[in-house]
DNA sequence: TCATCATTAAATAAAAATATTGAATGTTAC
DNA sequence: GTAACATTCAATATTTTTATTTAATGATGA
């Protein structure tokens, strides 16, 4: 019993983990996205995601033996719509719980935690200064425009993609401690393999724990 | 504006689609479950999940990035419990998305839509003389669990694994066609494949469409 | 039937995820 | 401080995904 059971439950994670995973891409997700928009064809959705039709033929056949859409054909154009079930509401789960992480984010951009002293406030300068004193450089590897949209004070933004090439900007001589968006971001962990690999002393930020 | 638009909606996607792959692997599902049901240290996880420590670390510190976890260390242990946010509902979510389809199978399976005439009951012994009339063989590649479940009237149960160790059972001068869970599943897809690659006539059984 | 076109399949190459191993880290207890 | 232990890091090999290219399929309309 208990075998036949595992075996089931197995079955049962297996299915879960198959649904999840043709959701682990931006390019299914944005397919999706458009095809909530209305039934389309596999050209056009091909050009609204920015694939060859082939790779977008690929992903819809993905999204639909996962059940995500369905298709007809009509003349000589195939349609794709949403498929029948609980769609919108995992997405909506998806989406809520990322907006909870960004919350998290925003929480630890805005205030405390940054501290030693959690009720002590401190100022901008105050930070610069601690900073150089423990010769540390605090660098942002997220994209420009989220840094513009909020950072840590004193933090030196250089996006993940450009890291090596701006690598002149981190100071040789002190420890990179490297962020991004917070714990379930992987940003600053890959920023802190390049920067060891080219011989910095890096370490990564991390909030909560 | 619409280009940073883009780019922010892009940057929300590649959030979601992360959050969608951490839970694409039916290991990290399994350790979330267990956390769900309290807090335990790492070694207890590795041992529940089935898993070397050093594996298990890593997929719980993926499910860390991604929020879905907290840990916090007491004495010699680190402890894992569940994140903040609205897991729960998100996996609630992908449950009801797999009980959706699988229930679209039940439906396949107990009436209907096999038959040309949609309204005419069909009986177990006319459908396998319509087989044999138009020499065909129904495949069902699922395991043998699922098939003692349910399956269509006829079929021939050859889980996908034993497929190319049992092939001496497959008819050689009859058309195949394969079935398994249904739209989302693969199964059927590639016992086609390897029933090709043997030289045999296959094709897949497709519902809904 | 044949020519044409949209879509899908198949095969390959490129990129990423996963599991494994052995070493490093950080904690407790002495 | 040092020894013992749990956890994590780092590097590697294996296995999946993903994208691309080329060929096959399937429907339309002459």
């Amino acid at each position: 019993m208990s075998i036949s059971e595992t075996h089931l439950k197995g079955a049962r994670l297996n299915d879960l983990a198959d649904l999840a995973k043709t959701l682990g891409n931006s390019h299914r997700l944005l397919l999706l996205e458009h095809i909530g928009g209305g039934e389309k064809t596999v050209e056009a959705l091909s050009d609204l995601a920015g694939l060859s039709v082939a790779n977008a033929s690929q992903h819809l056949q993905q999204l639909k033996r996962s059940g995500f859409v369905q298709s007809r054909r009509e003349g000589k154009n195939v349609l794709y719509r949403l498929g029948g079930g609980p769609i919108a509401a995992l997405l909506a789960a998806l989406r809520a719980c990322a907006e909870h992480n960004r919350s998290e984010i925003r929480e630890l951009i805005s205030d405390s935690l940054w501290q030693q002293d959690k009720l002590e406030a401190i100022s901008r300068e105050e930070l610069l200064q601690r900073m150089q004193e423990t010769e540390i450089v605090l660098l942002d590897v997220r994209s420009e425009s989220e840094y513009a949209a909020g950072h840590l004070p004193g933090a030196v933004n250089i996006p993940l993609d450009e890291l090596e090439l701006r690598l002149a900007e981190v100071p040789r001589d002190q420890e990179v401690v490297a962020y991004c968006r917070g714990n379930y971001c992987a940003l600053s962990g890959k920023a802190v393999t390049i920067l060891r690999a080219l011989g910095r002393n890096a370490r990564q930020l991390r909030g909560g724990m």
